[in-house]
DNA sequence: TATGAATGAGGATTCATTCAT
DNA sequence: CATGAATGAATCCTCATTCAT
């Protein structure tokens, strides 16, 4: 049985995934929930302060995602592949949360949080990366960490464009994924046999 | 002298970096645009609807300094360099209100828009690009349309990292300045000799 | 035709007076008023915000109804009668607005307001004590402008007195004239022929 | 040691005193005192049914203060001289919370309960004057009970007349005095050798 | 075109009160 | 008696939008 606070916050998710940040109301939130509109005030002091959660649950979900869709044994470009798959597939389910949580941050003083947040994220890829750069897999000249920023980030990005767009989801989702492979692996140095 | 709607945008952009989108009311645009509160409404419809509008200037501004920066007689590498320092320039100065108008536009149905205002700004590194992979410059399999976008949105993203994650940023943009580019020329495969 | 803010604070007289401090919604104000809610907000910034305005206009009002009442051609203490006739009116009629002006005043920062407020009051009194004062009609000892604060707020004391302990107040009214004055004529020392 | 009851009651003044009726929480009155939320409702009902509970505290307090003041053994006037001394002392450090509490029973049902609390008090006076009246120091035709209401309350209202007007009150309160003991004298008709 | 007073729907937030423990 | 987490009704105020001038 969660808690009370967790039921906030996944409540809260599901419904700014639904409506937007603008349109949610908290009463939509609470009733959701299953509370009382009182009792989201014990736990957050105002609409936007439920934000950090959110966002923390959101990047562990992203890892969750990307942690089962890799297969560690696999190789190194077929993993790459599935890292890209597992971004753009949490990207597109929840890229208008992603988006508020991103303004939601911003507009207030949480946004120094960000970074703590989404670190696991980060220290995963990096450690991937090592791996493969140890092997030799990749280039020598590749700093892990920060690889890992930019990895993460250009996939974001790449899955976001499709979805402002084009409508044709579909296939252009595809086309997009390998092209950004294409541009990964040349960036990455890929040399596997 | 700047017609009525050029300052309700100049007034917009200022409020809106000044305050958030939440926070900005339309009756601040208009006492820092010093027009009536109804005059706004015979240049736009609704509160957001100025949002692309916001974006148009931005992105001219965007291209505006790529291009001052970019000299078209340099290398190819050369000119890289001077896309992403332009691009970081940009995206420092702008941050706050590139990230409201994403936001801005997210929230609204204008949010397809953005492709048009972003168009020549696409079309511009697109051009860039093709000539590149005229001359052999860079690899054969780029398709310059999508890299454009992916380029632009790599760049930009790694300049927002500097700006959430880094404090000491006048050393650490350098570092970041040069793992992206290095991260790009093997994205792109540059053959220069 | 009344303005606006005429408008409200003659509502606001007759809702505060009907339902009491608390129970008083600015939505009953505005109903009553015959204007829209938000337009209570462009002439008072907040609910108790109008209390000095209330203040003002139930002072005159009760300056009207003693001028009305009193006859200055009648002898001095047939017109200390119409005086206490008239306090004692208005304190039945106004006391809950009285009460709440008090009270509302006395939370607010407005209390110093009171004094000019009721200055207009005390200068009438005073100026009916001075003539009586000079004819010879009460005591020489008297000082005008203090006695008539203590008189206006004796009378007003006991008519409150009537309202608050009383509930047969027809009869129990007229007593409590009769006593005051009777205290009244004493202490002004009346020497009338 | 205080039983709960009492400890509400002393909070609850120390509260209201500090931040009005409308500000004061029940979680701030019972922070005060140290209990929980949920006792405060075991010994009163609701937030205002404190208030005669108040009342009555502040009422023992004036009689102490009075009882303490006078000396039974002087002569009348010298005890009046000492009762207006001792209500004014009581009404200058205790203004606020009467005039709270007199607000706060006026907007309830409470409000019969005022003449109650404020009983013995009444009862004192008159006692004090019947005995006046009786060795013929004062005017046969007081009404002692009546004019044991009148005195206090026109004693009361001198005392608010100097907070609320005059900001010098070391000198003004003993003008007032002066002047109130004057009226008082006249409006009792002394006849002391 | 321009004005700015007027509108009124809408929702975040508060807090007195309850009740299971 | 005591607790304090939970409740949810109640309302002030905001502010985008309109429209008579």
């Amino acid at each position: 049985m969660m808690n009370k606070k967790e039921k906030i916050v996944q409540a809260a998710i599901e419904v700014f995934k639904e409506k937007g940040i603008e349109k949610t109301k908290i009463s939509d939130i609470v009733k959701l929930a299953g509370i009382a509109q009182g009792t989201y005030y014990l736990y957050f002091p105002s609409k936007l302060a439920v934000m950090p959660a959110i966002a923390e649950v959101m990047v562990e979900k992203s890892i969750a995602v990307v942690k089962n869709e890799v297969k560690r044994d696999a190789s190194f470009t077929e993993q790459l592949v599935q890292i890209v798959d597992a971004i753009f597939k949490v990207t597109m389910d929840y890229r208008e949360i992603l988006a508020l949580i991103y303004a939601g941050l911003a507009s207030t003083e949480h946004i120094k949080e960000w970074e703590t947040v989404y670190q696991p994220f980060y220290s995963w890829i990096s450690e991937f990366l090592k791996e493969a750069k140890e092997t030799g897999v990749i280039r020598e000249s590749i700093h892990v960490e920060r690889t890992s920023k930019l990895l993460i980030g250009l996939i974001e990005i790449a899955a976001e464009q499709i979805y402002l767009y084009d409508y044709r989801q579909d296939d252009q989702a595809e086309i997009q994924k390998a092209e950004v492979l294409e541009f990964l692996k040349h960036a990455l140095g890929i040399q596997e046999k």
